[in-house]
DNA sequence: GATCCTCGAGTTCT
DNA sequence: CTCGAGGATC
């Protein structure tokens, strides 16, 4: 055994040298050792540790394995939000944004630095007198998990800043990925392990930073770029952005190496046609590249729109793109009868993920693309995620392709296919007699913004009406536990579940009900109008509908007349509800068929009868404001905001126009982000969302 | 009649 | 999320 003192001594040297090879290996990629010659001193520093415990301190390499799994992770929140960047699609983006500096700076010929966009997870790592303290991800830029134990086992992590002049506090931000060689082999040994493979390096490089258990995540081939710093503390900051960058290197940390200083929008250009051609070459996945305005001061001149600094944007590859072929095009009948051509393609990876189907909407979308069966197609996942069948490559048709037909018969019932002079769509003429409409009407009327039947899902409805047990929404209500008990996958603990779910979802509110019927051109919104209207579904069966829609002109008749003189005007009928509509509810309560269901849910109690109208309340501190949610908010479902804000009496709405208040902004908003702030409409964090409902 | 705004419906994959 | 269509407004 080694005596104290020059075991510390030891100890210490071993780690000095251990770390510098980690540097060397996983900063520099440049080893200066064998990997045997690192192992031998990585045991002797274990061993060392052993036998003498109180050596072992938190910026030790052997510490890098990880530690007993969390409960949960804490919240971490940021000491300067972490932003995120706008983003340019095309040359003319990037013009924009170039020319937008050079009038906000009043200059031209602006200096640069560019670098690749990585396709990994942003993060954040506290340094305390140069000791790594503590890391975070992301999350929606204000705050995020805790995961310090997980990045501690990040080898490109340095546990210790290296060189002079270290700042007693450094926040650094970059980004943790994982190599594409690493993230194979890690698949490999998923594979042989028999476990789940990732689908890409970036969702692999997700799960493992998000493991309670970091034992794993020191398994896991992670890797780390740093490119922005948060907060200083006791240090000079460099005057422009690469010499900042510089200056992480020279602390240790992994900086990436295909930054360069570029200018004007000539240079930008360049880079990025530079880069896109060594894309595949890289180590790691980008998804485009970054262009800063070099000077700090400039930066900060700058300064910020929303959510977004004005000082740099993020310009994006073109959307990834893979040929494959059309092995079938098979039609979808919907709720309404609507036919949805869909093509089966040979499975194929684009843009992160296996894509097996893709929509072709309708027949003019067919035609207009001219796809038929075994044609090869250019699929392409664009910013979003639904896949899409881009074009046609018609030098590689097969001769003798046909020519897609909308079939003249149901593919699920038979009956007549048709289509109205106005619409563009075919529809199944079967109505409910269609086993295919069936299903989805009764997916539709149990789904959770309608009746809300928990464990009634696709295919449990689908044993249901292949038995022929359930035809109509009312013959749920008289299913027991022996009726479900026979089907598949159905033990007693499951029947009596689902019975329980059906039996809660009784004396639904009338909005609920009348929007589970499932009327064409009815939706949640329109229910609720004629619910409030009506306020009993006996008012509403006993409705005159031509009466109505002549009051109903009467009144906007009336109401174009008092605005020209600018008399008070009275207050709508079924506002938002127009003869389209009313003609197609009026259509649906006409049908005895429906009648009879709507009789037999009534007897059940499916419906509350008399509800409780509500008086006219104080309204609420929103009233009249819009709001449109988008991305994903840290603590509140979608769901939750929505209700909060409505309770309020703000509305919600789905696409961001003239006319919105505000936009709730969680991680990963898309367009209608972009669109709000092109409007200069207000951008709220779930933060600023709670205060403005506290009102303030 | 034109235009803007909303709502409804359909869709993919993990 | 996007498209298409209905409704409101000028």
């Amino acid at each position: 055994m080694v005596a104290g003192n020059a075991a510390q001594a030891l100890a210490q040297k071993l780690r000095a040298e251990l770390e510098r090879h980690n540097h060397q290996y996983y900063v520099l990629d440049q080893p200066l050792v064998s990997d045997a010659e690192y192992d031998r001193l990585f045991r002797e520093l274990q061993s060392l540790e052993s036998e003498h415990p109180e050596l072992v301190s938190a910026d030790s390499p052997t510490q890098r394995v990880g530690g007993a799994p969390l409960p949960e992770f804490e919240q971490f929140k940021h000491r300067s939000p972490m932003l995120s960047l706008n983003n340019a699609f095309s040359a003319e983006e990037v013009m924009a944004f170039d020319k937008r500096v050079c009038e906000g700076l009043k200059a031209s010929d602006i200096e640069y630095l560019a670098e690749p966009k990585f396709d990994g997870l942003a993060i954040s790592l506290t340094y305390t007198r140069g000791e790594f303290a503590q890391g975070a991800t992301r999350g929606d830029g204000y705050s995020g998990e805790d995961v310090t134990p997980n990045l501690r086992t990040v080898k490109s992590i340095p546990l210790r800043l290296i060189g002079t002049a270290i700042p007693g506090l450094l926040e650094i931000r970059g980004e943790v990925l994982m190599y594409r060689r690493d993230f194979d082999r890690l698949n490999e040994r998923q594979r042989t392990n028999g476990e789940k493979e990732f689908v890409n390096p970036r969702n692999a490089a997700a799960g493992s930073l998000r493991q309670l258990d970091s034992r794993i995540t020191a398994r896991r081939p992670l890797r780390f770029f740093a490119y922005a710093v948060g907060t200083v503390d006791g240090a000079v900051v460099p005057k422009t952005h690469a010499e900042l960058e510089d200056w992480l290197e020279k602390l240790g940390l992994p900086v990436c190496p295909e930054r360069r200083v570029v200018t004007g929008m000539q240079g930008l250009m360049q880079y990025y046609g530079a880069l896109g051609a060594r894309r595949p070459e890289l180590p790691y996945d980008i998804d485009g590249v970054v262009y800063k305005v070099n000077s700090i001061a400039a930066q900060a001149r700058l300064g910020y729109v929303a959510r977004a600094p004005r000082f740099a944007i993020a310009h994006k590859f073109p959307a990834e793109e893979a040929n494959t072929e059309v092995q079938a095009i098979e039609v979808q009948v919907g709720r309404t009868g609507a036919l949805t051509p869909v093509a089966r393609l040979k499975p194929v990876f684009v843009g992160g993920v296996t894509v097996t189907n893709a929509t072709l909407h309708n027949l003019d979308q067919v035609r207009a693309k001219d796809v038929r069966v075994g044609d090869t197609v250019v699929v392409r996942r664009a910013g979003d995620v639904i896949p899409e069948v881009a074009r046609v490559l018609l030098e590689q048709r097969p001769s003798g392709a046909a020519e897609f037909q909308m079939p003249g018969a149901c593919p699920d019932c038979g009956a007549k296919v048709e289509r109205l002079e106005s619409e563009a769509v075919y529809r199944c003429t079967g109505g409910l007699f269609c086993p295919a409409q069936r299903k989805q009407a009764l997916l539709h009327f149990a789904s959770r913004r309608a009746m809300d039947i928990e464990g009634l899902g696709e295919k449990l409805v689908d044993q249901l009406v292949e038995a022929g047990m359930v035809h109509t929404p009312s013959d749920l209500y008289r299913l027991d536990i022996a009726d479900l008990a026979g089907l598949e996958r159905m033990a007693d603990k499951s029947a009596s579940n689902v019975v329980a779910a059906i039996e809660k979802s009784k004396r639904a509110a009338l909005a609920r009900f009348i929007f589970a019927l499932g009327i064409y051109h009815v939706g949640e919104e329109v229910a609720k109008i004629l619910a409030r209207h009506f306020g009993s579904l006996a008012k509403l069966l006993a409705a005159d509908w031509e009466a109505l829609i002549a009051e109903k002109e009467r009144v906007q008749k009336e109401n174009t007349r008092r605005r020209h003189k600018e008399e008070t005007l009275l207050a709508p009928i079924l506002p938002g509800v127009g003869p389209e509509i009313i003609q197609s509810v009026a259509n649906f309560l006409e049908q005895p068929h429906n009648r009879e269901v709507i009789e037999q849910l009534r007897t059940s109690g499916a419906v509350s009868e008399d509800e409780a109208i509500p008086e006219d309340r104080p309204r609420g501190m929103l009233a009249g404001k819009n709001f449109v949610l988008t991305g994903t908010l840290p603590n509140l479902s979608r769901e939750e905001a929505k209700a909060l804000i409505e309770a309020q009496d703000g509305k919600v709405v789905g696409s961001v126009s003239g006319k919105t208040d505000y936009v709730v902004a969680g991680s990963e908003a898309g367009s209608k982000l972009v669109k709000a702030e092109e409007l200069g409409i207000a951008v709220l964090n779930e933060i600023e969302l709670l205060q403005l409902l506290k009102g303030n």
